[in-house]
DNA sequence: AAATATACGGAGGACGCCTCCGGTTATCAA
DNA sequence: TTGATAACCGGAGGCGTCCTCCGTATATTT
């Protein structure tokens, strides 16, 4: 990689995790390259998709979240997937938008998300099946519909952001559910 | 209200339908205008905004939406509450970003939603206290949080179309919970 | 039939995405 | 040091969308 490459690419990477931060994932590409004194094509080649971006400018917090659940297979099984749950509604709630790009990276196998957001699920899925195992968690639940839910919760809790624990409350009754005495078998 | 003005009014409102059930609510205004034989103008002067088109495109599934409310009341509490709570779902999942859009007219009073929005609330609120008194329902749960969970579900569902079971299953979570003994004092 | 209130249409400015290619520059070999 | 060349750069330009504005046309009324 030329030096002029490199120069440009930690410059866009900047940039663009600070316009991620201030306007959210869909900040303007080219608003983008200008701050990082750069063409357009620039961005673009270095870029080619807005995924590549994002990518980019997560991989240290994604990679911190993986250690995170890692370690957590160490602690009581209930009490870590709930830690888990919270860190990760607390990473989406990063970035306005991110829920929405992960839970496409999730589907898609074509985005430069998928392998990242399927590191996770497997994170989660440990953790999970470690839960189950202890009898702390519906034996009954997959891990997918799992994060669909926190992503959901993620992007409820994105539309208000003045309700600073509007995360926490949904993601409660996600936990405990709505009904009093829960019937297993009845659906 | 002029007789061509009328008209134009009727026909943009059955293209607006077509184009919202055909591409979601984010539709091309200026397709809905051409595929009803007027101006770009013609549209914006009836509708000012986005969420007048789509408020009067749904006038009538709300009203029936608010009928079925008011009948579940008859019913027994918890089994009106599931009723009234899938048939909410069904209804987001008619039009692609509806439940966006809802979430919207929830929060902002100058929403032309805001009012429709707020109706079914106290709809729902209806039935959730009728559950919660004959304590099937968690007490300390509130029908906003509720209805924003009920959002959440909606927009995940939306994004997996290839999975009709998907808001089903969601929903089964949020009534039952993740954890098998819900331990309503512990949060 | 004339007057008037009402409604129409679409040009045009703003913004964002993304592609394409002529011009520039770093790098390396001689 | 000096070309030669491969790598890289920049931004114009095409496209789609939103929304405003105002000269023109037409329904309605007297």
């Amino acid at each position: 990689m030329r030096a002029d490459a490199r120069r440009n690419y930690d410059r866009l990477l900047a940039e663009a995790g600070e316009a991620f931060a201030r306007h959210g994932i869909d900040a303007s590409l080219e608003e983008i390259a200008k701050a990082a004194g750069v063409g357009i094509g620039t961005l673009y080649r270095h870029f080619p998709a807005r995924q590549d971006l994002i990518v980019a400018v997560l991989r240290d917090s994604i990679d911190a979240l993986l250690a995170e659940g890692e370690r957590l297979r160490e602690e009581e099984p209930g009490e870590a997937l709930r830690v888990w749950l919270h860190a990760q509604i607390a990473h989406m709630a990063t970035t306005r938008g991110l829920c929405a790009e992960l839970i496409i990276g999730l589907k898609d196998p074509a985005s430069p998300l998928y392998g990242t957001c399927h590191l996770i699920t497997a994170s989660g899925d440990a953790l999970l099946r470690q839960a189950q195992d202890a009898g702390v968690a519906r034996p009954d639940l997959t891990i997918q519909d799992l994060v669909k839910s926190l992503n959901g919760i993620a992007w409820v809790a994105e539309r208000f952001p003045d309700d600073p624990g509007q995360a926490d409350r949904l993601l409660s009754l996600l936990l405990d559910g709505v009904r009093v005495r829960p019937a297993l078998h009845e659906v």
